[in-house]
DNA sequence: GGATGTGAAGTCGTTCACAGCT
DNA sequence: AGCTGTGAACGACTTCACATCC
């Protein structure tokens, strides 16, 4: 199949369907066509074969796909399938709640390190995930740490205010994934991600269609 | 203008805008051009325009927008400018999170009620929010505290596993809108809404981005 | 003059329908 | 016979370009 560019819309589903296969092979589900996880995904079936064929062929024809086949590729596609070591920035409200929240994560995310603009108010506070504590830096740290620490995703969950200015410091760190959590508009240079996580607009969203 | 179905994009970027001119109105200022705003959330001038023009005309042809008019018209649009009353079902580790990260709600959503299957376990938990404790019921009271509490929106914050089954509660209490923070497909009957908030889907898409 | 409101064009994503394998 | 893989049709959203109005 010659390239194309991929939608969003198209990764966002691997990654559900990537959930979906998980749960049918711990229930030894060994086989699994394009109707069968469309329908529990609730999407087309042309959906799925579509998304599946940007990244090449995974079934067989008049069969349907192994179910731990497929989902090996998906994570490999999604890189889903490493290890993925991340910072938080911001140990406030928000912040100590993500770390408390060890589900937050799924085994292949973990926070390594946090930071905070005054560390002594904060440092008892520690991530439950797998007992240990995650120790918090002063802020001006960031660059030290993160790479001493192979940090490759930071979760900005400071003040609005101050979103931007981490940002910058993370970019300067070449830290080049961001989740942003902060009700802020950032902007990073090209070839850094930030993605956002606004719980307001989702609501708003909510509160509209309850509304009609 | 003639009646069309307003994309669901739309809907989110109305709540962007709305943030926008919160900001601009508290610099004071008062008019502003469609250009002016698109800049500042990055996005299309002609898109700003389109999405408004859903919903009629609140603009000035030569001039612009008046900051303030426009905010109250979006808040019409989205719902927002109501007070909406909210119950957390599941008070876990993500669940006291959500209590007690009081910047999770703009000052129009609150959390008036929680559930559980062991209240008891959780009683002393509390919202910061305004100082107020929020009550811990069991979650076999769901039906009659919701009528009594007038709550509109359910946050399902329990496992997985139960995430249908609290959905359903949730129906059948005639709670029309659900956030589900719980990493599980659920379904509910026509005239219901159910938004998700799945942190493993944009961290996966966070992580093929960041492998390309 | 200058910015809005909007039909038309363009781009992007989804669904259909069927050829091609197994 | 059955299900995948995919070009083509369709539909949805975005951007352009300009007529319209202040």
């Amino acid at each position: 199949m010659k390239y194309q560019k991929i939608p969003e819309a198209t990764i966002r589903r691997l990654s559900r369907y990537s959930r979906c296969l998980e749960e049918m092979e711990e229930k030894g589900e060994k086989v699994v066509s394009s109707a069968q996880l469309a329908n529990k995904c609730i999407v087309n079936a042309a959906q799925v074969r579509k998304d599946l064929a940007y990244f090449g062929e995974f079934g067989i024809r008049g069969v349907g796909y192994y179910v731990r086949d497929l989902l090996n590729n998906i994570k490999k596609i999604l890189g889903s399938n490493k290890e993925w070591r991340m910072a938080l920035i911001g140990v406030g409200n928000l912040g100590s709640s993500l770390l408390a929240y060890k589900d937050f994560l799924k085994q292949n995310y973990t926070i390594v390190a946090a930071f905070d603009i005054d560390p002594p108010k904060v440092i008892g506070r520690v991530s439950e995930k797998l007992g240990k504590p995650v120790e918090v830096f002063h802020i001006n740290r960031i660059k030290e740490v993160t790479k001493e620490r192979k940090i490759e995703i930071g979760l900005i969950a400071t003040p609005p205010s101050e979103a931007q200015s981490v940002a910058n410091l993370l970019v300067e760190a070449e830290v080049r994934g961001i989740l942003n959590f902060a009700p802020a508009q950032i902007t990073v240079p090209e070839g850094f991600v930030v993605k956002d996580v606004f719980f307001t607009i989702i609501l708003d969203n909510l509160a509209y269609l309850l509304s009609n």
